[in-house]
RNA sequence: GGGCGCUUAGCUCAGUUGGCUAGAGCACCAGCUCGACAAGCUGGGGGUCAUUGGUUCAAGUCCAAUAGCGCCCA
């Protein structure tokens, strides 16, 4: 049988991917009789389609699930989705208003929900396509979605839990508002940016004296939301002025002088600075240590409220310049300076961020961080590298409570039911209608939890009948202030439930937020598995067994899912962390769509093939370093690949000359539309060449066995009977299994593929084939050797199988067709797929030392008779004269045939009276001499010029060798073991120099 | 401002508790279409391991400082 002259990734992918589906060999069911191995997927979210990150992170996990499945153990890859509240929102949001100008308000929320469940379809089936074509082994009929009922009914369970426990509460905060968008944005979906801004010095009277204190700023609209002027305690200019009053102008109130050595530094500016509790993060802070009145200045869509006196109604901006432009009329106006801003952008809207203080939902902290930070602190979850475990526990450290509330109309819904009522009204109504009373009288099983907040209190009240009941007396003179209450039904209350008929209908409505993100992710390794329903998944394989991320999530996604698991089950959602390293482009920038500089994964797989990709993912996977990718443009004329220039991003340059064929062309990035005159190019990268590189070769290697198969007949070999070519490559192979598996359980990805590749490609094709060919061509031989390579190759599909499955399978179906019974020692009938043949384990015995070392001499020999072929560019056999002791001499005389063909030797002779011959190249090693007779060929000058060089060389190191033994402490001091090694080091130098010496000497007698 | 990481060949990167004459892929140079593979084979050139200081018998590796780069948190 013969094989095409190249591996086809596509029809390969195609084929195979359908053959592993069908035979169901992802699907995993709970079995107790079996080692449980579970991975669940960092969920992509919705709002588009993978990218590189995705194919790294993907390939790894799939890597380390194949393998497991593999080693026998009964593995689930949980895939889905996220639905990324937010992100995918804006996504959408921003679709309707291109194309049809509409804002969410036109659409009204039903609609735009509906809209965006549409893009959710699309775009899941989208992406889990894509995880398929990664060859992603994961269990597709699981498939979750982090809004589906399932996932919904953890969603609310774990609310109303924390609810009830009291550790879910209201207050207000400053959080970053989206002025545009409307909503309040998460700290890691702000970016900041140096703008061109101003800062303005202003004056405010102080009240009972002729003085003025002077003040900058960056906004001078806040002025209307101040509540402090704070000054250093120990500023002599001011320390008169402490507790005196000053007074806005512009509303007329009247504020303190305040003392703050936190917010002020007394060498900048004035040295006094306004405060505006309600704006800022750090006058917010300042405000709370001296319980300043916060001042809200601002309406949700960026304009001044009611707060702003003759100012409410006008944008802020407006507003600042009139502010600024009154004060001025008022003398108070000092002058403005330009300076650069760093100012918080929405990522969303792109639109600066306005800190605003608002009514949120927070989980408390305290306890919930202190159990997962124990988890780290005592083992239970080990991050790899360990030194991630210091990010998560500095970030738990700060236990600063979690905001979860999100003005927004995509994701869980809060399953809150509130009101506004005095407390008196509630006895009114309860002494009506004892509906009102039995409502809240509930015990600890209740069907739901009641709790009150009052508006001088941040915090809520808890619910229980009691506490109601003692409301009234803790109120005091505020019993007639109007206070929300907040219901929150039981998890199992559906929508259609009485509970929120009754609710909805005596004036209670739920909560317009929904629920972060993060919120139900926390949640994904356990409500995936089917909790809180009691589900044998759940038994089966929770704790899973490693999460695979990225860094930049272990404080918003891997602290809280160790969180949430240890609160919902008692038990931590994995064991292992491993994080693994960013792909950056060629500059080392992140790469994004904006910037243009990033590479689609199908680009890759549809270029190079989906093996290619999988394998450069692992191998760029390295403890400590990000990797830089260099990204082309490929040329849409001429298929050359252009280098990208950091002149291309962002859509900066429209057009590039293809340096090979001339023609114009567009380069990639996130152009709107097409191009009518200019085709775009697609991204790629040469370093997928390795890749498909070696995915050619193994198919190679395989095509070389296939032509070479016939009369092949299974059979047990006998380690000792083996030819010492065999003995070598199967110690090899004993090692390279051996150290492959070690690299997989310490998470080392790039050593399992650099220890694949070098084996296959310089162990085993480079040598072991090249060695096999003599005896294939021999009946005698040949069997043997056939089993032997039969087998090597069986066990290298096996181990490239986790990295590289549609090569690995590409070549295992065929390689059943013509030898389905193989393997070393004994052949056994192979399995059906290489997706479930058993990981590979050879004998501890294979492993040889002294043959190894038997091998690279001869290798070494080989390689020096091709460097003199080489550089004297010789087709004939050459005569080769190798002095060396008589164990290497007999060694040699057994290789001769292998060093006859590898190097093209017509006459060897070896042994300790070897003599040089005249005019002869030579090559000296600490074990032997090579001379390679050039009569009449010999550039005596080139070749003494290279023994000069040489001889140079192995002084310098000789000096260094002997300096060390020179040194008493050194002889003293280190292991016996090391210092033997530096002086038989300085033995073998010597033997070298002195050969050299004399092959110098001769030269220079002609 | 705090934390973490990085700086090794022209480029992209390895180098596991300190101990071989510091490696690979790509690129470069020379030569090869010999029945597995030109997506290949053979050979070659190319590195003051960012800088400075320290610890040590011994430093690319450990420590400190400096310079530059990146990320996270505030």
């Amino acid at each position: 049988m013969e094989l095409p002259k190249h591996y086809e990734p596509c029809e390969a992918q195609a084929r195979w991917l359908q053959f592993w589906n069908e035979r169901g060999f992802f699907h995993a069911r709970p079995d107790p009789n079996r080692q449980p191995f579970c991975i669940v997927i960092p969920p992509p979210n919705v709002t588009g389609a993978l990218h590189l990150g995705h194919a790294l992170n993907n390939t790894l996990q799939d890597v380390l699930v194949r393998w497991r499945r593999m080693q026998g153990y009964n593995t689930l890859w949980m895939p889905g989705t996220d639905h990324a509240g937010i992100a995918t929102q804006a996504v959408v949001e921003r679709r309707i208003r291109d194309e049809e100008n509409k804002t969410r308000h036109d659409l009204g929320r039903e609609e735009l929900v509906k809209r965006i469940w549409q893009w959710k379809d699309q775009y899941e089936k989208r992406i889990l396509g894509q995880l398929s074509e990664l060859g992603c082994s994961c269990d597709w009929q699981r498939t979750r979605f982090t809004l589906d009922p399932i996932c919904a009914r953890a969603v609310r369970t774990t609310f109303f839990k924390m609810f009830k426990d009291g550790l879910i509460y209201r207050g207000k905060r400053l959080v970053n508002w989206d002025t545009q968008l409307q909503t309040a944005v998460a700290d890691d979906e702000i970016y900041h940016e140096t703008i061109k801004g101003g800062f303005w010095t202003f004056r405010y009277p102080v009240k009972g004296s002729k003085e003025f204190i002077r003040f900058s700023t960056t906004r001078p609209e806040t002025m209307l939301g101040d509540t402090a002027v704070a000054v250093h305690p120990d500023d002599e200019r001011y320390k008169h002025l402490i507790g005196k009053m000053v007074t806005i102008p512009l509303v007329n109130r009247d504020i303190p002088i305040i003392a703050d050595g936190q917010l002020v530094d007394p060498t900048l500016g004035t040295g006094a600075v306004k405060v505006t509790p309600a704006h800022d993060p750090n006058d917010y802070a300042c405000g709370l240590r001296h319980g300043l009145p916060m001042i809200n200045i601002l309406n949700p869509d960026g304009t001044i409220n009611e707060n702003g006196g003759p100012y409410a109604g006008l944008d802020r901006l407006k507003a600042r310049e009139r502010v600024t432009a009154d004060m001025e009329k008022l003398g108070l106006f000092d002058g403005r300076e330009d300076r650069d801003i760093d100012l918080a952008h929405s990522d969303r809207s792109k639109t600066p961020i306005e800190p605003y203080l608002s009514d949120q939902w927070f989980v408390k902290m305290t306890d919930l961080a202190q159990t997962a930070m124990d988890a780290v602190k005592d083992g239970r979850v080990k991050f790899f590298p360990e030194r991630y475990a210091r990010t998560y526990l500095d970030w738990l450290g700060e236990k600063r409570d979690w905001c979860i509330s999100r003005q927004l109309w995509w994701g869980h819904r809060i399953p809150v039911w509130r009101r506004v009522m005095t407390h008196n009204e509630w006895i009114e109504k309860a002494e009506k209608d004892p509906q009102w009373g039995d409502f809240f009288m509930h015990g600890e099983d209740a069907e739901h939890v009641v709790k009150v907040q009052t508006s001088s209190e941040t915090y809520s009240v808890t619910g229980h009948r009691k506490y109601l009941e003692c409301l009234g007396c803790a109120l005091g003179d505020s019993e007639k202030e109007p206070i929300t209450w907040f219901v929150a039904p039981s998890p199992t209350t559906d929508e259609n439930s009485p509970l929120i008929a009754w609710l909805e209908s005596h004036g209670f409505e739920q909560d317009p937020d929904v629920l972060d993100t993060w919120f139900s992710s926390a949640l994904w390794p356990h409500s995936t598995l089917g909790w809180p329903e009691h589900t044998p998944e759940l038994a089966y394989w929770y704790p899973t067994s490693v999460l695979v991320t990225s860094r930049d999530i272990i404080t918003l996604w891997v602290a809280r899912m160790v969180m949430t698991g240890l609160y919902n089950i008692g038990k931590v959602p994995f064991h292992h962390v491993y994080i693994h390293p960013k792909i950056l482009d060629g500059f080392g920038e992140t790469m994004s769509k904006s910037k243009g500089n990033g590479i689609d994964p199908l680009d890759i797989i549809e270029r190079y093939g989906t093996d290619a990709l999988r394998f450069l993912m692992v191998h760029q996977a390295t403890e400590t370093q990000d990797s830089k990718m260099p990204v082309a443009n490929v040329c849409p004329h001429c298929d050359t690949l252009v280098p990208i220039k950091q002149e291309h991003m962002y859509m900066r340059t429209r057009k590039v000359t293809c340096p090979n064929c001339k023609k114009p062309f567009r380069p990639g990035g996130p152009w709107p539309t097409p191009d009518p005159e200019l085709p775009t190019a697609k991204q790629a990268s040469e370093r997928f060449d390795m890749g498909r590189n070696f995915a050619n070769k193994l198919w190679n290697a395989a095509r070389f066995l296939f032509l070479n198969l016939e009369g092949y007949k299974p059979e047990a070999i006998r380690h000792e009977d083996l030819p010492i070519e065999d003995r070598w490559i199967l110690s090899r192979l004993a090692t390279t299994t051996a150290m492959v598996t070690q690299h997989l359980e310490n998470y080392r990805f790039s050593e399992v593929a650099r220890t694949i590749y070098d084996f296959t490609w310089s162990e085993f094709c480079d040598w072991y084939v090249e060695m096999s060919k003599r005896r294939l061509q021999e009946s005698a031989t040949r069997p043997l050797v056939q089993r032997v390579l039969v087998g090597v190759l069986d066990g290298i599909l096996r181990l490239v199988h986790p990295i590289m499955p549609f090569v690995a399978e590409a070549i295992w179906q065929p390689l059943n067709e013509n030898a389905f019974e193989r393997g070393l020692p004994v052949p056994e009938p192979a399995a059906e797929s290489v997706v479930i043949a058993p990981w590979p384990n050879f004998p501890e015995s294979w492993r040889d030392a002294a043959m190894e070392t038997r091998i690279s001499r001869m290798q070494e020999l080989i390689r020096a008779v091709r460097e003199v072929r080489n550089r004297y560019n010789l087709k004939t056999d050459l005569d080769v004269f190798v002095r060396c002791s008589e164990n290497i001499a007999a060694d040699f005389r057994t290789l001769t045939p292998f060093i006859s063909v590898l190097a093209g030797v017509g006459r060897l002779e070896c042994g300790p009276q070897t003599a040089k011959p005249r005019q002869a190249a030579s090559h000296v090693t600490p074990e032997f001499a090579v001379y390679t007779s050039l009569a009449g060929l010999i550039d005596v000058v080139a070749e003494k010029v290279r023994l000069e060089k040489q001889l140079a060389e192995k002084g310098k190191h000789l000096q260094a060798a002997r300096a060390k033994l020179a040194n008493a402490n050194f002889v003293e001091r280190a292991p016996a073991d090391i210092v033997q090694q530096q002086r038989d080091l300085v033995a073998d130098l010597q033997t070298q120099i002195k050969a050299i010496e004399e092959n110098l000497n001769e030269l220079r007698q002609g």
